[in-house]
DNA sequence: GTCTATAGTGAGATAGAC
DNA sequence: GTCTATCTCACTATAGAC
């Protein structure tokens, strides 16, 4: 039967994550109270402590999931193969999944400065994990001599910082839709590196 | 003759914008506290307001003084003439000026959110006047056939994005000294829209 | 120009009732 | 599981002495 009122185990908790998310993203880590949280939610600054420990474990648990959540979603979108055709697909493969979630991209790239030193060094593991994507992907399409790079670790890099700068300008309804921008990003991720 | 001891006049309000702007990039606008910067500079908390109105104003001067200083660096840098050369000068000086001020740069990336409205509108037209740089240079080398660009907006905002990426891994005395990394990515700029 | 002191506010986290 | 009340601490900004 109905549980007393107010109370919704399974309910509160992700809900208390996606307030956290949406405030830490709007006005970042330091300057979001725990009793803003609770407003969001709908709940007491008291409540929110059966949820997390602390602030820091709130933060830190929203990056180590977003972070594993894009290893996996590589994991399970990369074709393998080719690396012309596996650069294509990550350079479209990023910019959706960053899309569909601006607030834990703004989150993992602004607040590892918040982490602190135990949990800085777990994201920036997991960060490095991802990073090495790309340069994989480069370092065979150069031994293929399908790509011209000249340094795979630049490549690789300014490769990621051209993808997630998306997230900083397009705006759903605006001139280009998702697959335009795809399209035309992972054109300029070929020219790149002459493939 | 000495003035009175503690007393500096000309030099203490530089030196609590250069605290100020370590303290922000390294922690934070939030994070900071008057006090730490105060404690910086080797002043008491108070004397701060003799040097800023309040905090707020301290962030809003430091993120416009950036931003007229990129312009400026421009305009004195741009060898005008063929779109190319231009794109190479592009991409070097924006490399060369965001490495030279990392903490600078950090913070006017970071904190557009900590700016209240009429600050942020102001920051926000510098900003675009900036964007408008390498786009203007592609308009011109899409227009005279020596690049292809398949949309000017989305690819100057790319060039940017990868640009100033390389604050986010470069550290003197690596792998790489500053004119590689210059080299190297004007490289990739020039491949990315095909010219 | 800097100091000390303080007003006024709000923070993170905990305790115990219900 | 949530509430209210509270502990303890730190914050921005100001006032007035020197």
């Amino acid at each position: 039967m109905a549980r007393p009122s107010g109370s919704d185990a399974g309910v509160t908790g992700p809900r208390v994550r996606q307030a956290a998310e949406r405030l830490f993203a709007r006005h970042g880590y330091a300057a979001v109270s725990m009793r803003q949280i609770a407003a969001e939610v709908g709940i007491g600054a008291g409540a929110l402590y059966h949820y997390t420990p602390d602030k820091q474990a709130l933060l830190a648990g929203l990056m180590r999931d977003h972070m594993t959540e894009v290893l996996a979603g590589w994991a399970a979108a990369d074709p393998g193969g080719d690396p012309v055709a596996r650069l294509d697909a990550f350079a479209r493969f990023h910019i959706r999944f960053h899309l569909d979630r601006p607030d834990a991209v703004f989150i993992a790239y602004m607040e590892l400065r918040s982490l602190e030193p135990a949990n800085f060094a777990e994201i920036e593991r997991l960060r490095r994990e991802y990073e090495a994507v790309p340069q994989d992907i480069l370092r065979a399409g150069a031994a293929s001599g399908a790509m011209r790079v000249p340094d795979v670790k630049l490549a690789g890099m300014a490769l990621i910082a051209m993808l997630t700068g998306v997230n900083t300008w397009f705006r759903e309804g605006g001139r280009l839709d998702r697959g335009a921008v795809e399209r035309i990003y992972a054109g300029m991720a070929r020219g790149m590196v002459g493939a």
